[in-house]
DNA sequence: CCGACTTTTCGAACATGTTCCGAAAGTAGC
DNA sequence: GCTACTTTCGGAACATGTTCGAAAAGTCGG
């Protein structure tokens, strides 16, 4: 294993680790014992130094956990986006959601402060497209940062109380964030009866989307100012 | 202090702990030390046991979140509800928002499955009215439990992502989810420049949250079949 | 009063992410 | 070659949530 070129003007003992062996390392040990297994000292020991070495080479377990995410978002296909504004939102919006519901640090990277920052040009696409799309529906730069957030926000919940789930040993009783909520507690859900932890349990992400979409694109293109409370509700 | 009068029926030691005293002392630790301090074996000494114990009484700190969680909510006052059912949605959609946006340990307990389901009286009104006002708005019950979970979503994400900036020192560089993202590195930013911080760090979920209301109502009572790709974009 | 059973109690230990501080190993200037 | 200086390396340690196994302290049926 040849050690990497010592750049000029460097100064100081030169690595034995490189940040892509690090990575390298990673996702041998993630393919041979599982992603559970991922930790900062089984990684270290994958690689042969302390752990307190790999903690030169990287700031965090977060920090580790993001390279990987790039690493994972480069190799999934890209869709092509459609012509509409609107749909390009909706598809571009999902393929953001998809990418990450299938990554298992969801929740330990996902809310991290700066994390739509930290992202690759592949994975960063899908920011743009998102933004592109609102725009060209008519949204200013501005209004479309906004239109983003809101659906960053919704985003990143769904996948964070799902990937709980997940994690968790639930036993094929995939109950996300309603769990074990007794219908009878709360008198509008009486009448639904039998049907309720199929209910509970629905996945309602893409609908629920094409329904925020919607309404941020009309929000944001109405007439009425929507700064300081639109419509009918002004303040409380 | 006398030690819990035995309940009849009752075998084995009687508890020297009850939960009653756990919350008392987890309420004292935090006034004094902050809620930083507030861990496992900090609580256990408080109360003058051993952190074994305190499990024998408490199933996860988790589970000692949600208690604290629900006696905090229990004296937060109940904002009254408009009688328009669309803001009837808004307002209750926000106090419960607004309820958890101030609770240090949202993070670790938000996403749990099943949370919604171990709220006390005292916070599942809020679930209610949300129901409720989309009930009265036209939904079914099913499509009522769609529009709490979606907004759901949105608050947990929201909440997440924003709790993680506080945490974290940002001193007074408070920038949810966009962090250090690059203008420059998103053509469609590129003609932001010196607002971008600002922009970056807006307060947009009560706008969100309007228009996601809108969506999910319009969605939800309008003619078309709403289970399978609704309106122009039918599936990929 | 005695033995079986149940519940509570707890010290020790484990795995985790992370930090302290010192030692090792190079480069740069002389 | 020698002396600074910079960078990498690493063992030990810390605080965290949580679990193990055993001991203590009650109740209950006889």
């Amino acid at each position: 294993m040849p050690r990497p070129s010592a750049s000029p003007g460097r100064t100081g003992r030169p690595p034995l680790t490189s940040r892509a062996q690090i990575l390298a390392a990673a996702r041998r040990l993630i393919d041979r014992d599982g992603w559970e297994k991922l930790t900062i000292r089984r990684l270290a020991a994958e690689l042969g130094i302390g752990t307190t070495t790999l903690y030169h080479h990287i700031r965090d377990k977060e920090d580790l956990l993001v390279l990987l995410l790039n690493h994972y978002v480069e190799q999934r296909e890209r869709p092509d986006l459609p012509g509409h504004p609107r749909d390009r939102v909706v598809v571009a919006a999902t393929a953001l959601h998809d990418a990450l519901a299938g990554w298992p640090w969801a929740a330990e990277v996902l809310t991290a402060d700066g994390f739509v920052g930290r992202l690759d040009e592949s994975a960063l696409w899908m920011v743009e497209a998102v933004l592109a799309g609102a725009i060209d529906h008519g949204c200013t730069p501005a209004q479309a940062v906004d239109v983003f957030r809101s659906i960053w926000y919704y985003t990143v919940g769904e996948i964070l109380v799902r990937a709980h789930s997940a994690h968790r040993g639930t036993g094929g009783r995939p109950l996300p964030s309603f769990g074990d909520l007794d219908p009878a507690r709360v008198p509008h859900l009486a009448a639904i009866g039998d049907e309720w932890p199929a209910l509970a349990a629905r996945d309602t992400y893409p609908q629920g989307l094409r329904a925020f979409v919607d309404g941020l694109l009309a929000q944001a293109t109405s007439p009425a100012p929507p700064e300081e409370g639109s419509g009918a509700w002004n303040g409380r």
